[in-house]
DNA sequence: CCTGATATTGACCGATTGGTCAGGTGCTTA
DNA sequence: TAAGCACCTGACCAATCGGTCAATATCAGG
């Protein structure tokens, strides 16, 4: 049954796709070649097409399976205990780091989104958005029945504020690091526990 | 000196120019062939080449006056009268507004700062960064030395917090539009009018 | 040992890519 | 009128693209 060469079941299938989507997250579907992969993936061109029938599959593939693992970990940064406020603080960072933690497979996911025109498969994209965003409502909400937060404004705006300072974050830490005023480039930690904490207190002092 | 045809110095060179900003924004430089900028431009493929020796330096063209003409339009956002708050809501409703008004250059400029590997020109699309930046973080240290906001907050970080707010809507409005809990995917007024009250306020109660 | 299925390959295909080139406009100046 | 020049073109080029195909390895079960 053991194999010298680890060639488990669909091992081949697997080499293709671990190439492939190291490759899509660099460059864009027409940036990245078949004979590109397939040199990646140390097989033949040709052999690419005996497990997919075409380009535009196989990219999908890869799509669905960045999309599956980022939801897995992105899930993770949810957890709930302790006061409200606490769980925030968590989510914040754990988010964050989940990030940090697989670029390839939010750029490459985050690309699809970008995309205009050509909608190849937002909807495993857009999956990962429904669930942090319930998730995130959920305690927000949590924190308003419990009287832990004011309960004039919209949870879904105060998700949609986190979930992008992160997002934001991610993206634009490579300017951020060569820009002087910005201190937190290299600190993420600090950087959400900053963001959190200016949501919570606000600007303002409390002096009504 | 007049002619029928609407020659005027440097058309030819515009009609291009236009033609590859409107199809880079739309697809990513490797999926944009040289041919399909001719036909969009009425013009001959080779006739490209007697104002541009090759296809980076036309991006490069396009991407540089893509990124002058969204700094323009984007430090208009940027005018200062009244409390420093009201300057705050009035910045980032006029910010997000911009970004809104001019789609193609915003995802042209944005694409070029999530490309990894290959910064073709990352120093322009930085530039409207900095820009941005260093005139919000004014803003919020004004507020600051004024008493108008708290002491203990990091301004580039609140800076960052707008910012990123903004872009992620403008990123994110098609996928916000078919998600239920979320009521301000088509009203970015009302979506930032609530993000700078919660920045001012913050989500906690004052009963300190 | 044979057989059939799964893997895998190099050679090949038509289409398209970025880019070149020789030549043809039409206007300006001498 | 002739020369010069910016503008513009169709035809062409080698290279690469996604994809096909016939020919092989490889190996399990009979």
């Amino acid at each position: 049954m053991d194999n010298i060469q680890a060639t488990a079941d669909g091992d081949g299938r697997q080499r293709i796709l671990a190439a492939a989507e190291k490759l899509f997250s660099d460059k864009a579907f027409d940036a990245v070649s078949m004979s590109a992969i397939a040199c990646a993936a140390g097989i033949s061109k040709a052999n690419i097409y005996h497990y997919f029938p075409n380009k535009d599959t196989l990219y999908l593939a890869v799509l669905r399976m960045a999309s599956h693992n980022l939801r897995a970990v992105l899930n993770e940064a949810v957890s709930a205990h302790g006061s409200v406020m606490d769980v925030l603080r968590h989510f914040a960072h754990n988010h964050l780091q989940a990030l940090l933690k697989k670029p390839e497979l939010v750029r490459l996911v985050w690309r699809e989104i970008l995309e205009k025109g050509a909608p190849r498969a937002q909807e495993f994209a857009e999956q990962g958005f429904a669930d942090m965003f319930s998730a995130l409502v959920d305690v927000l909400k949590l924190g308003q029945t419990r009287g832990e937060f004011r309960q004039d404004f919209d949870p879904a705006l105060v998700a949609t504020l986190l979930l992008g300072a992160n997002v934001f974050f991610f993206q634009s830490r490579d300017i951020f690091r060569h820009y002087p005023p910005i201190t937190f480039a290299d600190d993420p930690a600090g950087y959400d526990a900053g963001i959190v904490e200016i949501l919570l207190r606000g600007l303002v002092p409390a002096t009504s």
